[in-house]
DNA sequence: CTGTTAGCGCATTCAC
DNA sequence: GTGAATGCGCTAACAG
C-alpha cells in the first residue's frame, strides 16, 4: 500500500493534523520550524505523495480542469495544451484533455464526466457560433475560458488570435506585390475566425479602394485540403479574374494547390497564395507557404492565466478578452502579380523554367 | 452545490445506501425493481452524477489510466488516443493525457502526479531502449501497455505494428519496379521500431540477394524534416548507387524530397523514396508519398483492450505482445528504376517535362 | 430485499 | 504550536 498521511506523521512522531499542515505551503508558517523539518524529512523518506482524491474529497476542489479540444491531428492543438500544461501545472492543476473528434454526443458524455469529475474549470476550444451553439452547456459544468474559438457571447472570457492585424498584414503584403483583385477562400460560416478573418479581408480590400467583389469569395462548409480545393476551384470557374487568393487557414490553402495543379496553373506566378495558422509543415509543401503564423502556445497559456484568475477570484465581474498578436511568413507562394488577365495561354510560357524539383509527371 | 447520493435516496425514500447499490450495475439485481425504478427516477430528476472523487477514494480505484506521449504534434499519436479513449470510456475510465514534450524531467513530474492520481493503468507510448531508458518507472506507478514502441524487455505488454512486414513489402514493392541498390535512412537507434524496421530492411534484402552495402545506411539521431535531409544528404556524399530510399518515417522522407530540390534531383525519376507510417499530409505533399500505413487508432484500441484485460486479472502471468497489420499504399514517389548509374548528366533531359505544377523558381 | 454502521485519506474546525 | 474530533460523498460488510 502507498504511505499514507498517518505513516508520515508516525514516523515523524506527531498528530497526521500537523503533518498535514507541515506539508501545505499556506499553513506550514502556524508550525515550529522543527516540526516541519521532521514531517518534511519524513515524508521524503517514504516519498509520500498524498492522495489526490481525498485531498479532493476533503476540499472539494478536484485541482483538474477540462480541456475540449475538437481535432487533436489539427496542428493548432497540441502547442495550445502545452501552453495550457505548462501554466497550469505549475498552478498545482492537471488538465484532463478531451477529444470530441467533432461529434456532439461523444462531446456531451465526456462533458459528463468531466462534471462526475468536479473539475475546477474548462477550457474550451470546440465553441461554435449560431443557433446550434449550445455553449452554455460548458460554464454549465465549471468556469470556462474560450481559446482559439469565441462563442462570440457577451460576458464569455477568450483568449484568441488577432485576426484583423494578421488578415490586414496579408492584404498590405499582396498589395506591395501589386495584387489588386483578391480572392478569399473563407472558412464555415459557424466558427468565429472565419468571420472575424473575412471581416477583416473585407476591410482591408475597402481601405485600399479595392474591389470587394463577392465573386471573389468562396466559403467552405468544412475544413479540409478538398473543401479548399473546391473552393478555388468553384472561385475558377466563375470566370472572376484574380491574382492571388487567400486562404482561411493552411489546409485550405494545400487544397489550392491541389486544384491549381489539376488545372496546369502555376504557384505563385498565375496565383499567389496565402495561407493562415501556419500549421506544421507549411514550409514542407512545395512551393513553401506564404502564412500568418499564430503563436499557439501562448494562446493556451494565456487561457491558462485567464483560467486561474477566475478561479482565484470567482465573484470578479470582470470577464477579459485577449488578442495574441500574429506575423507574416513570407515564403514562396507568394509573388508580384501578373500584368494580364486570366486565363492567358502566355501564362505559362512566359513564367520562368521549371527549376529544382519536378512534380507529378504525367 | 450538486446533488449528492444522498439527495437522491430522500427523494426517493430509501436509504443512500439502497440508492447506491440501485446506481451500480453489478448490485442493481439484490434489488426489488420497484426500488431501482424509483432510485433511477430519482436520479435522472435531479440530473445526479456521482462524485468521482468520493466514489474513488471509497473504492480504492481512480477509474483514470494515464496515456504518456512524447509529442502530441507527431501525427501518429492523435488517432492513437481516439482508439485509447474509444476503448477505455466505454469501460468506464478516463485516459489521462500526459504530453511529455520529450522532456525528462517533464515526464517526472507528470508522472508523479499520475501516482499521486492514483491512476490505475499506464499506456506508455515513449518507451526507449538502451541504458538510458528508465522504464521501470512506469511499473512502479501502475500495471502498463506499451503502445508504438516497447522497451524490448522480458514480459512487457505491447502492441507494436508488423514493422518486418510492412518493411518487406516495401523492399518487395520496389524490387519488382527493378530497384536494385535501395538505400535506407533509419531512425535513431535507442527507439525499438528503428531497430526493428532496419533489421527487416536488412533480412528484406538478404532474401533477394541484393547488396546490404554498409554505405546505403544512414542513421538520424532525430525525427525531424532536417534530419532526413542531412540523412540522404551524407548517402549522396558518399558517392554510393541507389535509385531507391527508404526513409523511417515519412518525417524523414520530406527531408529526402527537400535534398533532392535542393541537388536538382527528380523525385521519383532519379530515385524514389518511401516513407512509413502514413504521416498525415503524405498525400498532400508532391509527388504524393508512397509510404506504409499504419493503424494508429487499432493500435490505440488495442493497447486500451489488453489493459483492461491486465486490469480484470492482474495474477494473469500472460503478458502478450500484440503486432498489428499494416499495408502498402503506392503513390507517386516510387517509379520504375532508371538504368544509368547516377550522377549521370542525362538524367534531368531522359526525364519527362515537367508538367502540372511548377516549384519554386530560382 | 433493505437499513445500519464503518471507513476510504485527508483538511479543518475546535480545544488545549 | 499541536492534538482531538468531525465530515467530505460514497461503497461495503454486516445485520435483519
Amino acid at each position: 500500500m502507498r504511505p499514507r498521511l498517518r505513516d508520515v506523521a508516525e514516523l515523524a512522531g506527531v498528530h497526521p493534523a500537523t503533518a498535514s499542515r507541515a506539508l501545505n505551503e499556506h499553513t506550514r508558517s502556524r508550525l515550529s520550524p522543527e516540526t516541519v523539518a521532521r514531517v518534511l524529512a519524513a515524508a521524503a523518506e517514504l516519498s509520500y505523495s498524498p492522495n489526490q482524491m481525498a485531498q479532493g474529497l476533503a476540499t472539494n476542489k478536484s485541482s483538474t480542469i477540462g480541456v475540449i479540444v475538437g481535432d487533436l491531428s489539427v496542428p493548432l492543438f497540441p502547442p495550445v495544451l502545452l501552453g495550457i500544461d505548462d501554466v497550469m501545472s505549475q498552478a498545482g492543476y492537471t488538465a484532463l484533455i478531451v477529444n470530441t473528434d467533432n461529434d456532439r454526443e461523444r462531446e456531451l458524455a465526456r462533458l459528463a464526466t468531466l462534471r462526475s469529475r468536479q473539475v475546477d474549470g474548462l477550457i474550451v476550444a470546440t465553441a461554435l457560433t449560431g443557433p446550434e451553439a449550445e455553449n452554455d452547456k460548458y460554464p454549465a459544468v465549471a468556469p470556462t475560458v474560450f481559446v482559439v474559438r469565441t462563442p462570440n457571447e457577451a460576458g464569455a472570457a477568450s483568449v484568441l488570435s488577432d485576426d484583423s492585424a494578421g488578415m490586414h498584414a496579408v492584404i498590405e503584403h499582396l498589395y506591395a506585390l501589386g495584387h489588386r483583385r483578391i480572392a478569399h477562400v473563407a472558412g464555415p460560416a459557424n466558427i468565429s475566425t472565419s468571420v472575424a478573418r473575412l471581416r477583416a479581408y473585407r476591410e482591408a480590400l475597402f481601405e485600399r479602394d479595392l474591389p470587394m467583389d463577392p465573386a471573389l469569395i468562396a466559403t467552405v462548409d468544412h475544413l479540409s485540403a478538398d473543401a479548399g480545393a473546391a473552393g478555388l476551384a468553384s472561385l475558377l470557374d466563375s470566370g472572376t479574374q484574380f491574382t492571388a487568393v487567400v486562404a482561411f487557414n493552411d489546409l485550405l490553402a494545400y487544397g489550392c494547390y491541389r486544384t491549381m495543379r489539376d488545372r496546369g496553373l502555376y504557384c505563385p506566378q498565375d496565383i499567389s497564395v496565402v495561407g493562415y495558422s501556419d500549421q506544421n509543415g507549411s514550409d514542407l509543401v512545395s512551393p513553401a507557404l506564404t502564412t500568418v503564423k499564430v503563436d499557439h502556445y501562448t494562446m493556451g497559456a494565456e487561457a491558462a492565466r485567464m483560467l486561474l484568475g477566475i478561479l482565484r477570484a470567482p465573484d470578479d465581474p470582470r470577464r477579459h478578452s485577449i488578442r495574441v498578436p500574429v506575423s507574416l511568413t513570407v515564403r514562396d507562394s507568394t509573388t508580384t502579380a501578373r500584368s494580364g488577365t486570366w486565363p492567358a495561354a502566355t501564362s505559362s510560357l512566359d513564367a520562368p523554367p521549371s527549376s529544382g524539383f519536378r512534380q507529378r509527371p504525367a
